[in-house]
DNA sequence: TCATTTAGTGAACATAGTTCAATTTACGAA
DNA sequence: TTCGTAAATTGAACTATGTTCACTAAATGA
């Protein structure tokens, strides 16, 4: 029976080789090159041949986006080392920011585009994002138990903060920031994220 | 000369005609079906002739994005009746996440979507977008000079309050918000920029 | 009335996503 | 090894997109 594991194993590989192509083109050419035929082309297989592994267009997306959320996941978990909530908390906007910077087409796909967020709504499958979010509440919660931030709804607040994160990199990743200089935008987002919350009683 | 004139005014009327046609199928259908040829089929002309009033869609989009901010600026303007500084801020918060709500296919042009921001950045136009962003900067600024929030860099504090009012929004408009309760959605977005905003020291 | 400028269009091009009948390849049984 | 079946792959087609351009139709002014 190790024919179908076989199988099963090239299935899965073909699978991985369409999504890294097709991450490839994405950070190589941006979204609009991302299309079926072009990463037919990179994988040397007709365009017929996607559709055998995924069911169209967004599907492809929707994994890429899952695995944009791995990535961050990895990178939060690294923040739970830090014990004191203060820190921790200030940490993980940091990380927050430095991740979408850093991979503004993983982003670009977690939390800005219509395609995968179809997809969620559509899978009702457990949601990759909801894990990423519960994280980031618990560190809210944490800190507010230690008196640290002032006790108010925990979803309001979480929401509030992790909106603070999204609009600051999400304005600079669609260029709505022409008012300020380019090269000083990584500093400036920093910066935005820690005014709030140095006035909500995180300072540094 | 009567006749020059006339031919100029018909040929804003077919650019207006144009552009309410194309914010129809806007507000419609959405952004997906809003393709030149059927702008083209609506106003009962050739895709063709579109091109001779605009110089590709991007143009189009751009076109509709300043209307959306002529609609902000407008509702923003109203802001400025109110005298108190701390009133005057919170209301451009609601203001602005109302607007956001109400109106998400403007919003998605002017915030989110690229085709308009590359015209801006292109056109080297003056961007009717900093219009709306000094307003509110200059809001800021006279709530910092009467002591009602921390003086510190105007244009960080700026950009972080105006991060975080696009920040709820623009989570909720791309349905990264499927925590929520669909219909508890506004209410939260008010209360989320309500929280920073109070503990800020901009309290209701 | 007629030449010239202007407005408008049909047809075409390149590129998309997607489907499906037809073909090639791999496999297990005889 | 041969052969029928099942699986994998694909070429070609369909619909739809933005865009261009040679052409026609209409308006204008001499």
């Amino acid at each position: 029976m190790g024919i179908n594991e076989r199988k099963e194993r090239n299935k899965q590989e073909m699978r991985k080789q369409i999504l890294s192509t097709a991450m490839k083109l994405f950070l190589e050419e941006g979204f609009q090159n991302v299309s079926i035929r072009r990463i037919a082309d990179n994988i040397e297989y007709s365009p017929a041949t996607i559709y055998l592994y995924f069911k169209d267009k967004d599907d492809i997306l929707f994994a890429l986006h899952n695995a944009g959320f791995e990535e961050l996941y990895k990178r939060q978990q690294e923040i739970l080392a830090i014990k004191d909530p203060k820190k921790r908390l200030r940490k993980h906007g940091e990380v927050y920011i430095k991740f979408a910077l850093e991979n503004p087409e993983y982003y670009n796909l977690m939390f800005i585009m219509r395609g995968p967020a179809k997809k969620i709504v559509e899978s009702e499958e457990w949601n990759v994002g909801m894990r990423s979010y519960d994280l980031f509440k618990r560190d809210v919660e944490a800190s507010m138990r230690a008196g640290i931030i002032k006790k108010s709804d925990i979803d309001v607040a979480t929401f509030a903060m992790w909106s603070l994160a999204h609009g600051v990199v999400s304005l600079i990743l669609r260029n709505r920031c022409t008012m300020m200089d380019p090269k000083d935008l990584p500093s400036i987002a920093q910066k935005a994220f820690e005014y709030i919350m140095k006035n909500i009683g995180i300072s540094p």
